[in-house]
RNA sequence: CGAGGUGUAGCGCAGCCCGGUUAGCGCAUCUGUUUUGGGAACAGAGGGUCCCAGGUUCGAAUCCUGGUACCUCGACCA
């Protein structure tokens, strides 16, 4: 009941004929359907969302337990997201660097709230080295070689970064520092999900260390609009930025800020997180500087991360039942183009057009693929691609090129027409920019009309059955937030950082409230 | 970590209850021919430690015990 059938017609094609053109479509549809043998969101939005993941060939399990494998085609989507945030990092001042996997078991117990956040899942190294079984049955771990000190996997960073800073900082001239790495974490989780929470995954963590308290809060605010400005414009993901509530927050924060977006069944699911760490890990790590009047000061430090539960986002914000929708800005290519030929002279005919096309597709920054295979009908390469979620899909046969026409579809409204080849390369390159607007504005409809505002608690029990996001106003104490969790199963997401802020009274204790805070059942 | 379900060819499944020739079906693969504007047709071929380890039995995919992996729902989780 939370999911909204998206047919949205270009208004340029919309007329009698092609009504009848897309019912007859329809039926085409529902057969792929079957074939494909994707569940639909409404039979189980989950095991849709499991479907997709591995008919799409975008990751699969892998032979540890919580830990998957991304497939070349989920993993060139990463890689997109990739470069445009790093490119982002860059361009706000920051460099990459790299540290260790494994931290010293008592690094993690030097910050308190640190290591009571993390300690329940930590993957642990007690041993450097196997040896032969005496029986004879492979190997074992070798007794002999147990490490005088435990490594954990790091689940995060800050401890052997925050020891590293350490030796980098004497002087406020040593400041700002500002880092970023790409690397892998570990978080021994119980119940994992394909991107959503695995047991490993692959994430940036920035880690920058300031001489001034306003300077690092400002560090975490800007990165924080960094992630909103990336998930919307490259992702076409509407979110809320806000701070969370102090259960919520990040252990060993004094603020996290953070990006909650809303998926299709009405879950929300928290995509990236800045921290403002105050000075917590500069007194754990000892780690001060000299500043202009020669006094010692501890340092002020942020950090922040997305991960490959970006992916997760994206998936569950834009795809439908047909399969994966991806915007033009992330899709491994943009374009498939896929000829319909008798015989091999008409096919050498279309490759020589199709090259054409694609030299000038290509000189616009337009990535294309074309599928010229023989091994598969044209119809099953259109369900392919369309499961695959490629924006776009030119088909290019006979009638065409006499025609010197090229049929094009678009994954985001599932509507095809036929256009001239005279200036097809913009034509698509605007059509791509088309898509990629028209899927952000169909995800923030649906984020619209599925954020309500209530006055009471039973209003919010009520409505918070629905799915969505609930604005309502909260006294601000942990005990009235955990009443509302244990009762509704509904979370604080954030306290929005922008919109309403009008003051009155918390809909459970009737204490003052500053202003309405989102609730949401989350991943 | 708790409850339930599933594990048989690359993928999806039947067979198991009630043990008995050579373990079967669809898709995919290979060969050939015809096809190609929304998941092609015919003919032929190849492909299996029936999740693993024990046990019962003349005989186990099938029954029993233990283990393991995955899925669903809980608990947990920034």
């Amino acid at each position: 009941m939370y999911f909204c059938t998206y047919f949205v017609l270009p208004l340029y094609s919309y007329n009698e004929c092609t009504v009848i053109k897309i019912k007859k479509r329809q039926k085409y549809f529902e057969m792929a359907k079957e074939l494909k043998e994707l569940t639909s969101r409404s039979e189980s939005y989950s095991q849709w969302y499991q479907d997709l993941v591995i008919k799409a060939d975008l990751a699969e399990n892998s032979a540890v337990r919580g830990c998957m494998v991304i497939k070349p085609y989920g993993y060139a989507i990463w890689e997109k997201m990739q470069r445009y945030l790093d490119d982002m990092f860059k361009e706000t001042g920051h460099v990459n660097a790299y540290f260790p996997l494994f931290i010293p078991k008592s690094f993690l117990s030097k910050e308190a709230d640190h290591v009571e956040g993390f300690a329940k899942e930590c993957a642990v190294v007690t041993h450097y080295r196997l040896k032969n079984n005496p029986d004879g049955s492979g190997v074992v771990v070798d007794p002999a070689a147990k490490l005088e000190e435990e490594l954990i996997v790091r689940p995060t960073s800050e401890t052997i970064i925050w020891n590293t800073y350490r030796n980098w900082i004497q002087s406020h001239r040593d400041l700002p520092i500002l880092c970023n790495q790409w690397a892998n974490v570990v978080r021994w989780e119980m119940r994992t999900r394909l991107f959503l929470r695995t047991a490993e995954f692959l994430w940036q963590e920035g880690h920058t260390a300031h001489a001034t308290e306003a300077e690092a809060v400002e560090e975490a605010r800007k990165m924080l609009e960094v992630y909103a400005n990336f998930a919307e414009q490259y992702m076409a993901v509407p979110v809320v930025k806000g701070v969370k509530s102090a259960s919520e927050r990040f252990a060993g924060a004094i603020d996290t800020y953070t990006i909650e977006a809303l998926m299709q069944d009405g879950k929300a699911l928290q995509s990236g997180t800045s921290h403002f760490l105050g000075q917590n890990f500069a007194k754990a790590f000892d780690v001060t500087f000299t500043d202009k009047n020669g006094s010692q000061e501890y340092v002020w430090a942020t950090s922040w991360g997305v991960s490959t539960r970006l992916m997760g986002a994206l998936i569950m914000t834009h795809s439908d039942d047909n399969g994966l929708v991806l915007p033009p800005k992330l899709a491994p290519f943009q374009v498939v183009i896929v000829p319909i030929f008798k015989g091999e002279e008409q096919l050498n005919a279309i490759n020589e057009k199709v090259a054409e096309i694609t030299a000038k597709l290509k000189a616009l920054g337009i990535s294309v693929k074309y599928d010229n295979s023989d091994n598969k009908k044209p119809g099953w390469k259109f369900a392919e691609y369309e499961l695959k979620g490629v924006p776009v899909r030119m088909a290019m046969g006979a009638r065409d090129m006499q025609n010197n026409t090229v049929e094009v579809a678009r994954r985001d409204t599932l509507t095809k027409e036929t256009v001239s080849l005279d200036n097809i390369d913009q034509y698509i390159k605007n059509l791509l920019d088309e898509i990629q607007a028209n899927i952000f504005k169909k995800a923030a409809d649906y984020r619209t009309n599925n954020t309500r505002t209530v006055e009471t608690y039973d209003e919010f029990k009520e409505e918070i059955e629905k799915g969505g996001f609930i604005l309502a106003h909260w006294d601000g104490t942990p005990e009235t937030e955990e009443l509302i969790k244990t009762e509704t199963k509904a979370t604080i997401r954030c306290i929005p950082l922008e919109g309403d802020k009008t003051p009155g009274v918390c809909m459970v204790t009737g204490k003052p409230s500053a202003q309405r805070v989102l609730f949401a059942r989350a991943y």
